[in-house]
DNA sequence: TATTGTTATACTCTATAACTATA
DNA sequence: TATAGTTATAGAGTATAACAATA
């Protein structure tokens, strides 16, 4: 794949003093070029803002965000996660956790069971209503990240997802 | 590159069975093959989260975080930024970089120039303090970022940073 | 003793609107 | 009239400690 056009290589310090020309130059291509344009994990931070910018919009509808969008597909799932689990897989603590389910839980979309095996522990898991508005977002969700990969291949697509599952746990 | 094992590839009901012999499954391989576990933009977001608390971490005793290195490192370019193009490049609010601007200036570590060509406009530069701190800061992030990278060859490097860049930008 | 979920709290990050000085 | 920076403020996200119930 090829994402740069020859404009990006050009010289940030010819791109500057172009500047006076009136020339519009956006911000991207003035600094594109520099340490932070080159660095991942800058990258990774802009990116993941663009997407998560992008997602929020499109849950709003349905009165949802990343947040609470992730903790519902994992309650609609078949794998009965715990708070606790939650808390790991989505890297947040254990007190968000508890926050995201009241909510959910008052909308009806999910529902706190006892675990019979640790009676600590809740078993997360959705409502019928819980599972249509998953029904409803997941393909919405879906169709925005195919768009924003849609000028990969699908090897591309599959290589960028194991570099970011990699990242993600430290594979 | 191939970063996910077989043990992945197993299905989650079997695993959610397992889990009442008492072996120990993580939350990740629990989880992993979700929707969710193969949902880029969550990916993502883990993956820059994981990314931002490890150099957070790396970057306390200089007290910088991440965001205050984005702000240096770009003061420390030839580009001379102003505040809204370093809004726009760190796709942060233009109120945001006045804090951040701010508390660099107290520690003496940039300074707010007057554009000639627009009295509205600051152009913000590294001190010497400022210039001697990003050689600290720098060469640290940059081994980190090397190190969460180690498995990849040279030419898996080049695409990740491609990808993210197409990402980021919207190119 | 250790762990799950809970509550309270504080701090950081993000977003919005209104203001000023310039253009 | 529009734009760069500023201020104030509120809301979302993040982190920590302490507690009750249970293991």
């Amino acid at each position: 794949m090829e994402t740069r056009t020859s404009a990006q290589l050009t010289g940030s310090a010819a791109e500057a003093t172009s500047r006076q020309a009136g020339a519009a130059v956006s911000a991207t291509d003035r600094f594109i070029d520099t340490d932070l344009g080159q660095d991942v994990d800058f990258l990774l931070a802009r990116a993941r803002a663009v997407r998560s910018a992008a997602t929020n919009a499109l849950l709003e509808p349905l009165d949802l965000r990343v947040r609470s969008y992730s903790v519902l597909s994992l309650a609609c799932s078949d794998t009965n996660p715990s708070q606790k689990e939650l808390a790991q897989f989505l890297d947040l603590d254990p007190s968000q956790i508890v926050a995201l389910i009241d909510r959910l839980e008052e909308r009806g979309l999910v529902r706190r069971e006892p675990d019979p095996r640790d009676r600590r522990s809740n078993v997360i898991r959705a409502t019928a209503a819980g599972q249509a508005l998953y029904a409803e977002a997941g393909p919405l969700v879906a169709k925005s990240q195919e768009l924003a990969m849609s000028s990969l291949t699908a090897r591309d697509r599959e290589r960028l997802f194991g570099y970011l599952t990699m990242v993600a746990f430290n594979r």
